[in-house]
DNA sequence: AATCCGGGGTC
DNA sequence: GACCCAGGATT
């Protein structure tokens, strides 16, 4: 441990005393319900901003404040709720997890990393950042902004193996053995509001004094981009069928490995070439469709996809039904499913909702 | 070790 | 359009 070290986790630490920002999962740590709340934010901030799991976060706990209450809870509610939110696996292992604790653990979570780590959903970071921040033990949690905010102060480049492993050498060796609630945080909030990926605000930083990439005028350069494999790029049709301008049909998701059993707009599969429009294709082959102007992109972290919209004005909503994962849905009951986000999109682009 | 899994914000 | 976000599971 050098001086440079101490620097780190002290000026840090005070700096967070001062500066941190309210948000929800911080509040009343002698609550009981405390950890339960901490746990709930982890699974929600994985890759995810926190601007935008606040307002999630919040309807959560007015929904199921306590573990147990979750812990009874049914995973398609549950999933009703993440929806928009995105990671999808997030919300059933939350769920498995709080299952498990409800029944192995008498409902309290475990406090080490090492029983944390076994539950579902709950990986190297996310243990140890429930660990410290949840029960105030010494844990080191790494998520990307520790990693940049440690390898600026350090000056580490690389985006390789070794690169990790030195990040994570530093992290074991700098973390504090006290305060770890506030010291875990702390680097994070950090690399969130001032150690930032891009324009990072260095006046304003406590630690620029002794940060090595700040005084080589290289803090814009590390850490070093990784390059990323192009997303593929999709097409598909979707088609639209409405009744009385009231009623449309969802179909469900069963069996598809994204978007698991959300409801959307029957749509053809995913293709690399542009999808031509057949009748056989869409639900009710025997009506009228139209190609409508809707026509846009939706992305995925790993695929672009190209939504083109057909549309149909059925009459009588008599008509058969084949498949039984075909329903038709009021549009005022929309919010009953978890639809996806596209066909929330679509919707929106008919003026048949809000957004 | 690579790939899959969402969606939104920022520049 | 590229990159990032309090990552984890699967293959």
């Amino acid at each position: 441990m050098t001086s440079k070290d101490k620097f780190f986790s002290n000026k840090l630490l005070e700096w967070y005393e001062k500066n941190q920002r309210e948000l929800p999962w911080r509040k009343n740590i002698r609550h009981k319900d405390y950890p339960y709340r901490v746990l709930v934010s982890e699974f929600m901030l994985q890759q995810t901003t926190v601007a935008t799991v606040i307002p999630y976060f919040k309807k959560f706990i007015n929904e199921w404040p306590t573990l147990k209450k979750l812990s009874h809870a049914k995973i398609e509610d549950v999933l009703l709720f993440w929806q928009g939110l995105g990671y999808y696996s997030r919300a059933k292992n939350l769920l498995k997890t709080v299952k498990i604790i409800d029944e192995d653990y008498n409902g309290k979570i475990p406090k080490d990393k090492i029983n944390l780590i076994k539950l579902p959903g709950i990986g190297e970071y996310a243990s140890a950042a429930i660990s410290s921040i949840a029960f105030n033990k010494k844990a080191v949690a790494i998520d990307g902004n520790v990693k940049r905010v440690i390898a600026r102060y350090y000056e580490i480049r690389g985006n390789d193996k070794s690169f990790e492993k030195k990040i994570s050498e530093i992290a074991e060796r700098i973390c504090p053995n006290s305060k770890n609630r506030s010291y875990t945080q702390a680097v994070m909030e950090l690399g969130a509001i001032i150690c930032k990926p891009k324009n990072s605000d260095c006046h304003n930083c406590c630690l620029k004094s002794k940060c090595s990439a700040h005084k080589k005028n290289t803090v814009d350069r590390i850490p070093t981009i990784k390059s990323k494999p192009l997303k593929q790029k999709l097409n598909c049709i979707s088609f639209l069928t409405i009744h009385n301008n009231s009623k449309i049909l969802l179909k469900k998701r069963i069996g598809k490995k994204i978007l698991t059993n959300q409801w959307e707009i029957p749509s053809t599969n995913w293709k690399v070439k542009p999808v031509k429009f057949s009748k056989k294709s869409t639900p009710v082959p025997n009506a009228k469709w139209k190609k409508t102007n809707v026509e846009f992109k939706h992305s995925f972290s790993h695929i672009d996809l190209k939504n083109t919209v057909y549309k149909s004005n059925i009459n009588n909503s008599q008509i058969q039904l084949n498949e039984d994962d075909l329903k038709w849905v009021d549009l005022k009951k929309l919010n009953k499913y978890a639809v996806t986000t596209m066909s929330k999109k679509t919707l929106n682009l008919l003026n048949l909702i809000q957004i």
